[in-house]
DNA sequence: TGTACATCAGTGAACGCGCGTTCACTGATGTAC
DNA sequence: TGTACATCAGTGAACGCGCGTTCACTGATGTAC
C-alpha cells in the first residue's frame, strides 16, 4: 500500500497543482484585466491548455468562480483574524488598528481578490443556488462585530441616544451576531455597520483609483483617518 | 425663413428625441444587467431598431459610454450643487448635511449611474484620448472641497496636530482647490478627502448591496452616521 | 522483471451565441424652382 | 400647386471575433498479475 499511496498522492498534488494554478491564473487575469477578464479560454491560453481542459478541474465556469470568490473571502478572514488574534486582548484601540491595517493591507495586496467580493459580479455569473454567502464571509462579518464589541464598553456613553432597535438589522445577520456578543445593544450592532462603513469606505476608494488621483499618501490619510475614528469610539490608542 | 426653421427645427428635434432616448435606454439596460449590458445591440432591440442604427447618433460605442459618463456626472453635479446652494450659507452643518443627503439620494434614484461612475468600468470602454475627466467630476470635486472649507473654521482645533503637507495631494487637484479656497490648509484638505471617504463609504455599500443583508434601515444608519460626521467636525447641527 | 490493461489529463475540431462594426441600399421627409 | 432633386434615418446582410460548452479522441502514467 505504501507505493501505491506514494503514486495516487502524485497524481493528486498533480492534480491540486494544477487546480490552485487555474485559480492563480484567474485571479491573476482579473487583477490586469477586471472582472470580465476571468474567462475559460483566457486562462488556458496562459496555462498552455486548450480551454476544455479546464473541465477537468471544474463543472462550470460559474463553479471556478464560486471557487474563487470563496477562497478569496476565506484569505481576507483568516488575515484579518490572525491580526486579530495577535493584538492584545486587553486594548480595544490597538485591536482595532490592527484588523483595520490587515484589512486595508490585504486589500492592496489583493485587489482583484477585493473587486471581485466587494464590486460589481463577474459578467454573466450566477452564484449557486444554495444562495448563502461562503462561510468566510460570515467571519468577517463577525470579525466587524467584534471590533463594535470591543469598543462598545467604552463608546456606550456618547451612543444612548441612538434609536436603532432590532427589528432595525436582518435576522439572520442578528442570528450570528447576538449569540457571539450577547452584550452588545442595537446601537453597538450600528456601530458596528458604521465602523464597517469607515474602512471600507476608504480602502474602496482606494483600490478603485479614486483616491490616488486626489491624494500621494493614502498611508497618510487611512492612518489619520483610523486615529479619527478611534478617538471617536471613545477609546485612546496606546500604541 | 420662418417655415424652413421650423421644419428643419423638426428634424433636428427628433433627431435629440431619438438620441435622449439611446441614453436613457442605455442606462435603463445597465440598472437592470450591470455596465456589460450596455451593448449596441441590446439597445437597439429594446428601441425597435437595427444596431448600426446607432451609429448614427453616435460614431462608436466607447462614444456612447463617454456621453453616458459625462450626463451621469453633470446630474449629480447640479444634484449636490443645487442642494448646497439651497442651505443656508450660515449654517455649515445644515449645508453638509444638505450635500450629504442629496448625494444619497442621488445615488439610490440612479444605482447605474453611480456605478457607471464610481464602480467598475464598462468591460472594453476605454476613455477618450483627452484623459481628463468630464467637468462635471471636477464640479463635484470642488464641492466637496467646499464641504471641508464650511467646516474648517470650526474644526481647525482638532485637526491641528495633523501632519498633512501640500506635497501629498495630487498638484491637479490643488491647482483647483487652492484658489477656490485660499484659506484651507493641508490638512482641511485632507479632511475634504475623509468627508468624502465617509460618505461615498456608506452609499457605496448600499448601492451595491452589501448594506441591504445587514441592515434594513440603511436610511436611519446614514442619518445617525452623518449626525455623528458632524459632531465630529466640531460643528452642530441646528436642524 | 515483463506484459496486458485501466485510468485519466489533455487535444482538436466543432456548435451556437452575442458582440462591434462595415457596406451598399431604400424609402420617407423636406427643399428649390 | 406640382414636380425634380437632395437629405438622411434606418435597413439587412455580412465580416471576424471571443466566448462557454460538447464530443470523440489520443497518449502518457500508473496498476495488476
Amino acid at each position: 500500500m505504501g507505493t501505491v499511496g506514494n503514486t495516487r498522492g502524485r497524481r493528486e498534488r498533480l492534480r491540486a497543482e494544477t487546480t490552485a494554478e487555474i485559480k492563480k491564473v484567474a485571479l491573476g487575469l482579473m487583477a490586469s484585466g477586471g472582472p470580465d477578464a476571468i474567462t475559460l479560454r483566457a486562462i488556458a491560453r496562459e496555462m498552455g491548455m486548450t480551454a476544455n481542459a479546464i473541465y477537468g478541474y471544474f463543472a462550470t465556469r460559474d463553479d471556478l468562480v464560486t471557487t474563487l470568490i470563496d477562497k478569496v473571502y476565506t484569505s481576507l478572514a483568516d488575515t484579518v483574524d490572525a491580526a486579530w488574534g495577535a493584538a492584545p486582548a486587553q486594548d480595544p484601540a490597538v485591536r482595532i488598528q490592527a484588523w483595520a491595517r490587515a484589512f486595508r493591507n490585504w486589500a492592496l495586496a489583493n485587489p482583484e481578490g477585493f473587486r471581485l467580493i466587494y464590486g460589481d459580479p463577474v459578467p454573466g455569473y450566477l452564484p449557486p443556488e444554495g444562495g448563502a454567502a461562503p462561510d468566510a464571509a460570515h467571519r468577517v462579518c463577525t470579525g466587524i462585530a467584534a471590533l463594535a464589541a470591543a469598543a462598545w464598553p467604552h463608546a456606550e456613553v456618547d451612543y444612548s441616544h441612538s434609536d436603532f432597535e432590532w427589528s432595525d438589522f436582518d435576522p439572520g445577520l442578528l442570528d450570528k451576531v447576538r449569540p457571539a456578543f450577547p452584550d452588545l445593544p442595537p446601537a453597538g450592532v450600528a456601530l458596528a455597520l458604521r465602523i464597517w462603513s469607515h474602512l471600507h469606505g476608504l480602502v474602496s476608494l482606494e483600490i478603485y483609483g479614486h483616491l490616488r488621483s486626489q491624494t500621494l499618501s493614502p498611508e497618510k490619510l487611512f492612518r489619520e483617518e483610523l486615529a479619527q475614528l478611534i478617538r471617536s469610539l471613545g477609546i485612546t490608542s496606546s500604541s
